[in-house]
Order: C-alpha cells, then sequence, then structure tokens
DNA sequence: GTCTATATTAGGATAGAC
DNA sequence: GTCTATCCTAATATAGAC
C-alpha cells in the first residue's frame, strides 16, 4: 500500500473513531509511523485529505442511489438496498458525527454534501413508492415523501444518536439495528399484517 | 444587565449562531464590547460559560419534563407540551448543532445530557401512552416505545437536519414545522388523517 | 520519498495597573 | 470591575538535509 493511500486509509480510520476535530495532521503521522513533514508531502493538509475522502465517498454513494433508481427491485432487494446505504454510511461516518461543524470548515464538502442529500431524498421516495405498489398498498403522495424525508432524517443521524444512547454498542450491530429501525418507520403505511418478515423485525428490535 | 449575564447572553446567542466551536472568548467580549481579560474575571474560561449555559437548560428542561408527569393533561395539551419542548431545545439549539463535539470537550456536559435523554425518552414515552388512551386507541406496548424513541431522536436532530435542508427558513416556523413533524410521525399509530392535525397545529399557533 | 528542525498562527488564559 | 499587555500551548505548515 503506498504511502498516499496509506494516509486516506489511517486518516478515516481515526476521524471514524475519534471525530474529525480531535484529530490532527501529526496524529495521523504518529499513527503511521511517519514525520509530519511526509504526510504534508503528499498532502496540501487536513483539509485536502478530507476533500478526497468526501469524493470517495460522493462517488460510491452516488453510484449506489443511481443504480437503484435503474432497476425494477424486488421486495427483498428493497431491503437489501437500504442495509448497503447503512453500511456505505457507517463506512464515512465522521462526516454525521459533527455535520454543522465539518460543512462549515469545508464549504465545498458542504456543496457536495447537500446535492447528494437531495439526491437521497429523491431516491428513498422513489422507493417508498415502489414497495407500496409492489405490495398493492394505497398511501397518499403527501404521506409517502413524509416518509421518505423521515426516513432519510433518521438515517443521517443514526450513528450520532445511538453513539449517545447505547456508546457501548458496535458497528456492525448499530448497522442492523439501523436496517430494523428504518423498516418499522415503514411499518405502519405498509400495514404489519401483511408480511411476515416485518414481524419478524419487529421481535428483533424489541431483542435489543 | 450584569456583566455576568450579558456574557452568558451574549455567548448564547453566538454560539447558536455560529455553532459553539466557531466563537472564541476573544469573539464574546469584542461583541461585547469588554476586554478578554473582563470576561475571565467572570468566568474562568470557555468551559465554565458553557457548563453555566447548560445548567440553565438542563433545570428548565427538567421542570418541565416533571411537570406533564405529575399532571394529567387534556389532548390538546400533550401537543402544546410538544411545542414547548422544541422552543426550550431551540432556545439552546448550539448543544444539539454539533453533539458529539460537545460531549467530547465538556464531560460534565456529557453525563447530564445523558441523563436528560433518558428522562425526556421516559416522559415522551408516558405520553404517548397517556394521549392513546385519552383517544382510546389500543396499541401494542412495543410500537408506543418505538414511537417515543423516534419522536426523541427526531427532535434532537430537528434544527441540525433543516439547517442541512432549508437553510433559509427562520427559527419560528422551523419550531412550527418541528411540531407538525412530530404530529405526522403519531398520525398512523393515533388514526388521524393530515385534515386532522392541521386543525390540531391551527388551534395551537393560536394558543402560543 | 522521507526525515528533522523550525516557523506561524490562533485560541485560551494570566498578571498587574487603574 | 475593567483594561492592557503578555504568555502558553497546540495545530498547521514549510525549509532544507538526506
Amino acid at each position: 500500500m503506498k504511502t498516499r493511500d496509506r494516509i486516506l486509509f489511517t486518516s478515516l480510520l481515526l476521524f471514524n473513531q475519534e471525530g474529525e476535530q480531535n484529530i490532527t495532521t501529526v496524529d495521523i503521522a504518529n499513527e503511521m509511523d511517519i514525520s509530519p513533514g511526509n504526510l504534508y508531502y503528499h498532502f496540501k493538509g487536513k483539509e485536502s485529505i478530507i476533500e478526497t475522502l468526501y469524493t470517495d465517498y460522493d462517488k460510491q454513494l452516488t453510484l449506489l442511489l443511481n443504480q437503484s433508481m435503474e432497476n425494477t427491485l424486488s421486495v427483498e432487494d428493497h431491503w437489501l438496498f437500504i442495509y448497503v446505504l447503512f453500511e456505505e454510511i457507517y463506512k464515512f461516518r465522521f462526516f454525521y458525527l459533527n455535520v454543522a461543524d465539518i460543512m462549515f470548515k469545508y464549504p465545498d464538502v458542504e456543496r457536495r454534501f447537500r446535492r447528494l442529500l437531495l439526491l437521497k431524498i429523491k431516491t428513498i421516495e422513489a422507493l417508498c413508492k415502489s414497495l407500496l405498489e409492489r405490495l398493492e398498498v394505497e398511501v397518499d403522495e403527501g404521506d409517502i415523501r413524509f416518509l421518505a424525508e423521515n426516513i432519510v432524517q433518521s438515517m443521517m443521524y443514526w450513528f450520532a444518536y445511538q453513539q449517545l444512547v447505547r456508546p457501548q454498542e458496535k458497528g456492525e450491530d448499530l448497522v442492523h439495528l439501523g436496517v430494523y429501525h428504518i423498516l418499522s418507520l415503514a411499518a405502519p403505511y405498509i400495514g404489519i399484517n401483511q408480511d411476515q418478515y416485518l414481524a419478524i423485525i419487529k421481535k428483533l428490535y424489541k431483542k435489543t
């Protein structure tokens, strides 16, 4: 692994663990056993590292969102899509642990993050619609829009909130819990008795 | 107004406007047209200001939460309570715009914030239960717990999220939108439609 | 590419005069 | 209580040797 890539890898790791504002360029260099000077040979500075990481994230997520729009999904695939989306967010969770601060410090990231957020809302809205159609449930347009934005908002702050109320819980489990949470949000619209796996998910939610 | 109180007032104003991490002790002093040295005469430092502000917030919110537990509320008062709760959070919104960072930097605030969060969940759960009883709707215990935690989570990040998707929107309106959002979360359980909760909102406007 | 050494700056904080 | 002047520290960043 080239030094440049190791810097990105280590930065992401530390940012996710400790929060972006608590990690300095020196911390990153120390963790990798290289000199700060070396780090500055590869990147102009911390801002440049953050922007490179964001570009990776944006690219991956945009691809994922657009894919889901193009294909017709089975009922199960809707669930899978949410799962993959959560995992992607988890990988880059440091952006979500202090959104306001990151947006303030890196205006270029802010611009692109906003754009991605609108795409997310649009995609989730389409997803909800297609799911309800498949299940042959009639729901008002306004309710769908509300549900979609509610899902996006919940996803956005999921890890920040869980870190506060369940600090001991490990990442994998938080992703699972997150998916259950989203399905529970949709449950009252779908009608709980209609689908058996929703009942299973609900049981799992109570269990945890 | 005494200097000490002006410091608290100005700090809260600036923190809410710009975010806690973007405001220095010198910024606060400049805004008030006093010297930084003077500020340090009244407070040991920034941490001490934050903790005093948090104490105010904690006291007011705890009082509010406990009041609602003691009294039997009318259906309308349930919504009024949510409204007042939102307003209180709005007043001290800077704690919520970068929760993770504040908790990291001020461990004493973290401890108390966690305690308050649990009390909030407990109270909202009781509130949901009492509302559903009054409306004579039968809902599963697990669903109530889910709804309550969902409401608390939505409230918690409401202003952070709105700042991102609707940056131009003004405070007053965001509070109203927030209450509307919570009503919508409860709607599928309560079994009311949009027209009905719009009517509730209208009544609330008049009352406040 | 990588190191060591050092410069720069900003934020937090104190001492002592008034 | 308030001011001016100053210090300390941590984080960012650069220069120049190897």
